[in-house]
DNA sequence: GCTCATGCATCGATCATCGGTATATACCGA
DNA sequence: TCGGTATATACCGATGATCGATGCATGAGC
């Protein structure tokens, strides 16, 4: 799972958002860095949907606009929180290898 | 970065190591979950190099075979360090808001 | 001596995901 | 009427990963 991906799943955690509401969430959550563009949004939207991570909740029209709100499904919840696992367990290898220098400079 | 380069440069940190024993270290760091492929191997580690974030560190030949020796710059080590961080914030983000469900039980 | 398994690197084709840009629509304010 | 904003959609290209096949040299078995 790339970082786009586990964002979005991130910022439908608490509670549906539409596609918009999405990209601003996502660039919160990330604390600017992660800027979705809408063809990176909505190819994931519909790739997740079709996996079943997520659904679509209800759409609403908003002074004209529909607005499509998404939802996070039981088995997108599993799908995030064994993805959080994975990258702690990563992190954490990467901080231990980064510790173990082996003999420094001696040779 | 994605998983693989990760872990590319994860199975270096400690010490430079060659093609086949990259792919080795990375099985076991991952817990046998990510076999690298030959293919995606080296293409990998071309690309890393023309980064700069690792570099041939040595060439020897055992039976025969050449081994090529790859070692982590001080540059990669940097950029395994913040995306290690990176790891860490996301996960933290996750474990967060798949606790905090608005109105589930909560109020 | 021949054949086969093994360790090592290389190459090519394909696919998935992401990024960027443009477009259709409908409202709103100047 | 025009332009900006909000929303979704479509299309295209770049990057990186995956898979599979190949080349090559050695040592083991027969």
């Amino acid at each position: 799972m790339h970082e786009p991906t586990f964002l979005i799943l991130c910022s439908l955690a608490p509670a549906p958002l539409h596609g918009y509401g999405i990209i601003g969430a996502v660039e919160e959550l990330s604390g600017g860095r992660v800027r979705l563009r809408p063809g990176t949004l909505y190819t994931a939207l519909d790739r997740l949907a079709r996996d079943g991570t997520l659904a679509v909740d209800r759409e609403e029209v908003v002074e004209g606009r529909l607005r499509r709100y998404y939802r996070i499904t039981a088995e997108g919840r599993n799908a995030l929180a064994s993805e959080a696992s994975r990258l702690e367990a990563n992190a954490a290898t990467a901080r231990h290898r980064l510790r173990s220098r082996p003999a420094g400079g001696t040779a």
